[in-house]
RNA sequence: CGCGGGGUAGAGCAGUGGCAGCUCGUCGGGCUCAUAACCCGGAGGUCGCAGGUUCGAAUCCUGCCCCCGCAACCA
């Protein structure tokens, strides 16, 4: 039976353009693993978009003097693009400043007030006369009050390592003009997580063996120490504040943008014309809602999302079953560069925009999942990224293709040789790569994605060995009915490795769909599209699967079906070991350098 | 006594009690359908060190040594 499967994907903030540390530690699995659902025939919901608001996004716009919204607007643009062209998959990727996230946010927290979880209480913070505003603890500077350094920030010192209170600072000035802040009073609601530890250690404490230790672990460990937390902020970019007289300060950005799983959701079902469509992910205790970040993003997604969902207890649907939890929180480690760790100020990155104008999608999406930091930290190498394209890609899975299209379109007529007898060997290969679909299809289930896509490149490697040793090209002066039941043999499995790999190569393995004779794609197609609500439009990403024919199943490859004129899946990169070198270096170059716009 | 991650073949990694594995590289051989790709075979490791538990330890326990990250940007 289909099951309802949401993947919910980290929301990248819109201030900076995406690299490849958010495409292995949350894009990459979470489309891997959409991608294979969506083969299996379940209902799979992606959902995602661009968190467009908090204090960062604000100063930065009047830095250059444009508006919040106009800044953030120009990097969700970036953020389509990416995505479309890597196949990140989303259903929807939209953004934080729609109409519908804002309503609903504005309900969640009203309903949270009703229930009493959210409480009033008096902050006293520092405030700049002369920007008229309240500073955020890291926009301070003063004078350490236990070691005297001159130079602490609000939130800790960088000289003795301690954790500061931004009031105690002697002589602070603001970190943006240097100005004396003024100590105010300001009234904030929070958020009582302490009253929700309870049903939060018990959500955390059964069913959850599936999850991997590290995110158990870190996510037990903080429950009991939470305490109410502040869900408003002064200041003028955001959600306002659904209260009487609180209509200028606005919701704090950690409090809201998390919601966005929630609201693209019902989203996706508005714009599809179906409005209550996202009730089958979220109301359906069946549905499973897999959750996909960096490691430095569980306990947002552990702990305070399950809180809100648990708090609010259902929105919309009242008296009948909460919202879901999520099933799993996939968190995956960070992806260092070059053995050095990711830098955004000294632009030690990998940046997707910049890297999709020299190499192709499948061939990035491969060397990623290759090297998935799925337990610990891995690194981005890029004498790693030529060797594994060219040897991987290029020798051991497009060369298979490439040899035995080519074969049989020179020897066959250029259609699939109806076999003979099959032997057993034949027998043996075309077995191994039918029971794949359910040892790899485990693996990806279980979010194993590196280990799935290892299984299925031995896979590829047996099926070289076994070409090798069966060697149709020999046979051919000899028996050629029997050298083309080998190439049939060749072409099942091949047609086979299509579907296993097309979780992981969605470009390439459509490409061979079509060389191998089929028609209609196997996936569906990617579209930006604006929306419209009552006083914006904006743009998102979406997934129209409808034309869709892809089925994680074994093939049933029909004789004497017509092979289409094939060229190459991957470019090799370089055609000589000095050619490699040089791409490696002129990559390594980049590293570091100044941004070229 | 700060917190966390890690030390397994030249490189990168997998392996939570039962013969030490994978990819790349390297050396030798084979094949010639293929983007000089593919296949077979070999060499290469006292699993950081020292104790302990066990019939049996890379794996569990104890102690020690070493490496990496822990201001900000940042997944």
């Amino acid at each position: 039976m289909a099951e309802y499967i949401n993947v919910s994907v980290a929301w990248p903030y819109a201030n900076g353009d995406l690299h490849i540390g958010h495409l292995a530690g949350a894009y990459l699995p979470a489309d891997i693993f959409a991608r294979y659902h969506r083969l299996k025939g379940n209902h799979v919901l992606m959902v995602g978009g661009s968190d467009a608001h908090g204090t960062p996004i604000s100063v930065e716009a009047d830095a250059r003097g444009i508006s919040p919204r106009t800044l953030f607007e120009q990097y969700h643009a970036h953020f389509l693009t990416t995505h479309k062209q890597l196949g990140i998959s989303y259903d929807l990727f939209t953004h934080t400043d729609t109409e519908n996230h804002y309503k609903i946010a504005q309900d969640i927290f009203l309903k949270l007030l009703n229930k009493g979880l959210l409480y009033r209480q008096i902050q006293r913070q520092l405030y700049s006369e002369s920007e008229q505003r309240f500073l955020p603890d890291r926009f301070v500077e003063g004078e350490c009050p236990i070691c005297h350094y001159p130079n602490a920030r609000g939130d800790q010192c960088d000289n003795c390592g301690n954790l500061l209170d931004a009031l105690d600072l002697i002589n602070p000035r603001s970190k943006t003009d240097g100005s004396r802040p003024v100590i105010r009073e300001t009234e904030h609601y929070f958020l009582d997580l302490k009253a929700l530890i309870v049903p939060l250690q018990e959500y955390l404490s059964t069913g959850k063996e599936h999850w991997r230790p590290n995110v158990l672990a870190v996510s037990r460990n903080k429950v009991a120490d939470l305490v109410g937390r502040p869900i408003t902020r002064d200041i003028d970019w955001g959600i306002p504040v659904p209260v009487p007289d609180w209509e200028s300060k606005r919701l704090y950005v950690w409090f809201e943008a998390v919601m966005g799983y929630l609201t693209a959701s019902v989203e996706w079902a508005h714009n599809s014309g179906q409005p209550d469509e996202w009730k089958k992910w979220w109301y359906n205790p069946a549905a499973k809602i897999y959750n996909f970040m960096g490691k430095d993003n569980i306990e947002f997604h552990s702990i305070i999302w399950p809180a809100e969902l648990i708090g609010v207890n259902g929105l919309y649907n009242e008296g009948t079953t909460p919202l879901n939890l999520p099933y799993d929180v996939v968190a995956n480690e960070f992806m260092n560069v070059e053995g050095r760790k990711f830098s955004k100020s000294q632009n030690w990155a990998v940046w997707l925009p910049d890297i999709l104008t020299r190499y192709d999608p499948d061939a990035i999406r491969y060397c990623v999942a290759a090297a998935m930091p799925e337990a610990k930290d891995a690194d981005w190498n890029w004498n790693e990224f030529v060797q594994r394209n060219n040897n991987e890609l290029v020798a051991a899975w497009g060369n298979l293709v490439n040899r035995m299209l080519g074969f049989a379109l020179k020897n066959f007529g250029g259609v699939v040789p109806t076999p003979g007898t099959l032997t057993e060997e034949d027998k043996a290969i075309i077995a191994q790569s039918e029971a794949a679909f359910t040892t790899v299809g485990d693996l990806l289930a279980a979010v194993k994605l590196r280990n799935a896509l290892q299984e299925t490149m031995a896979l590829v490697r047996d099926t070289n060995a076994y070409l090798d040793r069966r060697a149709p090209w020999k046979r051919l002066k000899e028996d050629r009915d029997d050298a083309g039941t080998a190439v049939y043999s060749v072409l099942r499995v091949i047609d086979n490795l299509k579907i296993l790999l097309a979780p992981f190569l969605p470009f390439t393995a459509n490409q061979l769909h079509g060389y191998l004779g089929y028609n209609g794609p196997l996936f569906g197609e990617q579209i930006i599209d604006t929306y419209h609500e009552s006083e914006r439009d904006h743009d998102g990403l979406t997934y129209d699967g409808s034309k869709a024919t892809g089925r994680w199943e074994p093939s049933q490859l029909p004789a004497g079906q017509a092979l289409r004129e094939s060229a190459p899946l991957f470019k090799k990169l370089g055609t000589t070991a000095a050619e490699e070198v040089a791409i490696v270096e002129s990559e390594r170059a980049r590293l570091g350098a100044p941004i070229v716009s």
